[in-house]
DNA sequence: GTGATTGCAAATCTTTTGCACTAAA
DNA sequence: TTTAGTGCAAAAGATTTGCAATCAC
């Protein structure tokens, strides 16, 4: 039993074709290693210095780019001026806890988007997303 | 008839207790003046300038969180880097063309959100965005 | 008058870029 | 080797801030 529940970061960079660098499969584990996360650039970077691995920001940047131009990760936008990657790239949504600035998956499931409008004609649908920006109960 | 199709920019600004200053009847105008509309700071900005009215970038950004707070404008988050205010505050959502960078309303009825999650304890739901995120069909 | 509002320029913050250096294949 | 990848520091954008000058009441 106990079979490895994670892709190793070395098989996922090789599947991508990314050229497995110390500093792209550092990030890969960090990111894949242990369930989903959401992750702020400047987030990462503090985890990789915090694990001893040397990487620039400029790095962080470039990997989190490709990750999700290969659609290994995805770029949620729910606030003006800062991005977090999703690992999660199965469908689903999110809470957006506006106090605390940060998210959490919704599964797929409990969002049911039962009538949806045609898109514009000449443009297809590239992704729907539904955000539920929950607040503290008091105000 | 011919009734006056919109609230005169000094209403708007008195019901907001708000002082009518000479940028803020202009921006308010602007805003509300015709229809709805999708803006960020910078395009309100030029517009502003473009129709001879001397007003900072600063006091743009001043008026449209001053307009958001009151619930008079709402900030829509859908790329990492520029918000856009979208001065319609009736029930809604977006169609968001990646590839012009643009916005489009979808009517609250046109979107059917049948199950949705409950928010977690101690917190409530502030707003549900429903972003459709379209682009070319070809490619 | 006096307190709110504005403009300006500087500061801040996130993200991007250019380019010489380093490392994987 | 050869070419992709990296780090650094500078640049770029959007937004915010501090503070003196100005305006609405």
């Amino acid at each position: 039993m106990t079979a490895r529940p994670f892709t190793p970061a070395l098989d996922i960079l090789k599947q991508a074709k990314l050229r497995p660098t110390r500093q792209r499969l550092a990030l890969t584990r960090i990111l894949f290693g242990r369930g989903h996360r959401h992750v702020s650039a400047e987030q990462l970077h503090g985890e990789a210095l915090a694990a001893n691995v040397r990487v620039s920001l400029a790095t962080v940047y470039n990997t989190l780019h490709q990750l999700n131009r290969l659609s290994l990760l995805r770029e949620v936008v729910v606030e003006p001026g800062r991005s977090y990657f999703d690992t999660n790239m199965a469908d689903h949504h999110h809470f957006y806890f506006e106090d605390h600035a940060r998210l959490e998956d919704i599964p797929a499931e409990r969002v049911i988007l039962s009538a949806l409008p045609e898109p514009p004609a000449g443009t297809r649908v590239r992704r729907v997303d539904v955000v539920v920006r929950v607040g503290s109960d008091k105000d």
